[in-house]
RNA sequence: GGCCCCGUAGUUCAAUGGAUAGAAUAGAAGUUUCCUAAACUUUAGAUCCGAGUUCGAUUCUCGGCGGGGCUACCA
């Protein structure tokens, strides 16, 4: 719902309550976008109105659209079709806006900070193997929200949780110690997080083998797993990193070290960040406290074995482990200690908006619903920013069994089709090494990230790595394509010294094409509104390629420079700059970037 | 078994209960004296099945069928 469709809405009350003296209120008007087959601008849907006008629908739409021709100037025709009023803006308040939108460098962005404070996490990976296709999905998703949220005027902060410790860290190092024979980062010249990566498989493997081995001693496979010495050992070092042993801490510093200087790499080159950083290591214990204080004020409840739990089976969930018997926490535990310090490390903070994958959805069910019982103010305002799962054409990603698209080759497979193309249509000789290689990462990750932004966040989605992401069509190529098309006409005109600072333009010099590209890029701030109400960045990229897909097919028959009609070249060169300034800032919040030439 | 999500052109994705279900790709046919052809134009092609609610259902309800996930004293 955007201003127009605001001031439409009270005037079809206004011509309800004269034609029909009928009491109706705006939310009841629908309004939506003519479609481009009929002839208008917007759509009053008149069905539901006829129990109030106790007309037909064609007669109730043409007595609204009678009195609305007559009485609201903003309206210039209207005509029924089947149950729809279709209403005709002036052209006139179409050029209006669109010159105040021009001469507005933030349009459609709320002001700074005129909403809450809100946290958005993301990524969150584990410390013991690198980030894959699916943390692609999860951090470009998160930071796009982020980047939303902020648009749209909220204060963000963008965090993440490392999962640094637990058995699957010590069983990298475990594997390390057995097997490494003193590897680092430095002496393979592997990224730290591939070659922890590559321990944890190494561990895979050696415990597989010492599995078949026991199973072919005679033990059945269920006790061979539980039993293998090398998971025993990493088990022991478990132990001994709880009760602070000074070798295996050190150890784990260190191999912790190797993984985040990679992982500090990856993020570098997705172009993401974070304002604060959680460590599991840090706050695992931290919701025992809470958990004991819930138990006293009778949220919690103690089974006969020392467990403590939950029982949530009044909210159509079942009961849920807080406590283990011998006192210690579970995951559960530690989120809800988590989520009670971030209130308190930020104040005035409204709601945490998880960035996890939909198989935890519920988890964080219960975790919003036990905040919620342990009287945290808001609870209920949290959000699961829940994401579908990225999947192979043969199945689902399984680190095991070594089906996993690595990020970091990805994105380098990117960059690298992106210069194959650049190559082949050769229009970039004159870029130096460092331009181009920006270009091609600017056009490749691009590439990457809008692929897996421009589907709705709750589906899962399909990758085939084999067909590679497209670089034509609905893709950020494409756009970016438009922009530097747009972009290399707005240099000209400073350099046939035209100026394109936008004063006036001439509303009578507009047809029906550039009318529909100037309405698409009008509906902006509404949309950037929904996209942020929804946590859905996908609103955000369609938004974008309709616009650019509108701004190319006008470019082809329309000059713009070289239109000789002086009052039409001004015009057209005020929407160009329009258009491209729109597509720019909206990528933006995609997190990609507009190259100047491609 | 229980709970949750999903089924739309060959394929990958759209569609607050609204008009003739949109795009993109792949297919077929065209467009470069002119601001970047990674472009544009034309063409063909789909709502899993069955009921119900409604003036109107891809959308809501119920029942099938098919796919995925959760259902750990793992994280």
């Amino acid at each position: 719902m955007d201003q127009l469709d605001h001031l439409l809405a009270q005037s079809a009350v206004k011509a309800c309550a004269a034609c029909f003296e009928a009491t109706v209120d705006a939310s009841q008007i629908q309004l939506q976008q003519t479609r481009k087959e009929f002839e208008g601008d917007r759509t009053i849907v008149a069905f539901p109105l006829t129990r109030h006008s106790k007309k037909s629908p064609e007669e109730t739409g043409k007595a609204m659209g009678e009195w609305l021709v007559a009485h609201d100037e903003l309206i210039e025709a209207y005509q029924v079709v089947k149950g729809f009023l279709n209403l005709t803006v002036v052209p006139s308040y179409w050029t209006k806006e669109l010159l105040a939108a021009c001469n507005q460098p933030a349009y459609g962005l709320g002001a700074p900070r005129s909403k809450p404070k809100v946290m958005v996490e993301y990524s969150s990976p584990n410390t013991n193997k690198p980030l894959h296709l699916g943390h692609l999905r999860n951090n470009f998703l998160g930071y796009s929200v982020a980047r939303i949220l902020e648009a749209a005027g909220h204060e963000v902060i963008k965090v993440q949780i490392i999962n640094d410790r637990g058995i699957h860290i010590c069983k990298s190092m475990v594997a390390w110690q057995k097997f490494g024979n003193g590897e680092t980062p430095e002496s393979t010249g592997l990224k730290g997080d591939k070659l922890v990566g590559n321990y944890y498989v190494a561990f895979d493997r050696a415990f597989k083998e010492e599995v078949a081995k026991l199973v072919a001693g005679g033990q059945t496979e269920e006790d061979a797993k539980k039993s293998a010495p090398i998971l025993l050992e990493a088990q022991a070092m478990l132990h001994k990193w709880e009760q602070g042993d000074e070798e295996v801490v050190a150890l784990w510093k260190t191999m912790n070290g190797w993984v985040y200087e990679g992982f500090g790499q990856t993020y570098t080159e997705m172009g993401v960040d974070f304002d604060k950083l959680y460590y599991e290591s840090d706050t695992y214990l931290l919701g025992k406290d809470q958990v004991e204080a819930g138990l006293e004020k009778g949220v919690f409840f103690r089974k006969g074995d020392g467990s403590t739990w939950i029982d949530l089976s009044d909210e159509g969930l079942d009961e849920k482990l807080l406590l283990r018997k011998d006192g210690t926490a579970v995951y559960m535990t530690q989120d809800i200690g988590t989520a009670i310090l971030r209130y308190s490390d930020f104040p005035g903070l409204e709601r945490q908006i998880y960035t996890v994958g939909n198989e935890q959805e519920y988890h964080f069910k219960v975790l919003f619903k036990i905040l919620k019982k342990l009287g945290v103010e808001g609870a209920e305002k949290n959000h699961h920013l829940s994401y579908g799962m990225v999947e192979l054409p043969e199945g689902k990603m399984k680190s095991r069994e070594g089906t996993v698209v690595d990020a970091d080759d990805l994105m380098a497979e990117m960059a690298n089709t992106a210069r194959e193309m650049a190559t082949e249509l050769g229009k970039i000789e004159d870029l130096s090494e460092s331009e181009k290689a920006r270009l091609f990462k600017q056009v490749g990750y691009g590439a990457l990230k809008y692929f897996l932004l421009k589907v709705s966040p709750s589906k899962s989605m399909m990758f085939d790595p084999k067909a590679s992401v497209d670089f034509i069509g609905n893709t950020a190529p494409f756009i970016q394509f438009n922009y530097v098309r747009a972009n290399s006409i707005l240099t000209k005109c400073g350099a046939a010294g035209v100026t394109t600072e936008v004063k006036e333009i001439d509303a009578q010099a507009w047809d029906a094409d550039e009318l529909r590209l100037i309405q698409h890029g009008l509906l902006w701030p509404g949309t950037l509104q929904t996209a942020a109400e929804q946590c859905d960045p996908s609103v955000v990229a369609n938004h974008a390629y309709e616009l650019t897909k509108g701004f190319s097919r006008w470019y082809q028959d329309h000059p713009i420079l070289n239109e000789e009609d002086l009052a039409k070249r001004d015009a057209r060169i005020a929407l160009t700059q329009f258009v491209a300034h729109q597509i720019k800032s909206s990528m933006a919040l995609l997190g990609i970037e507009m190259p100047v030439k491609m």
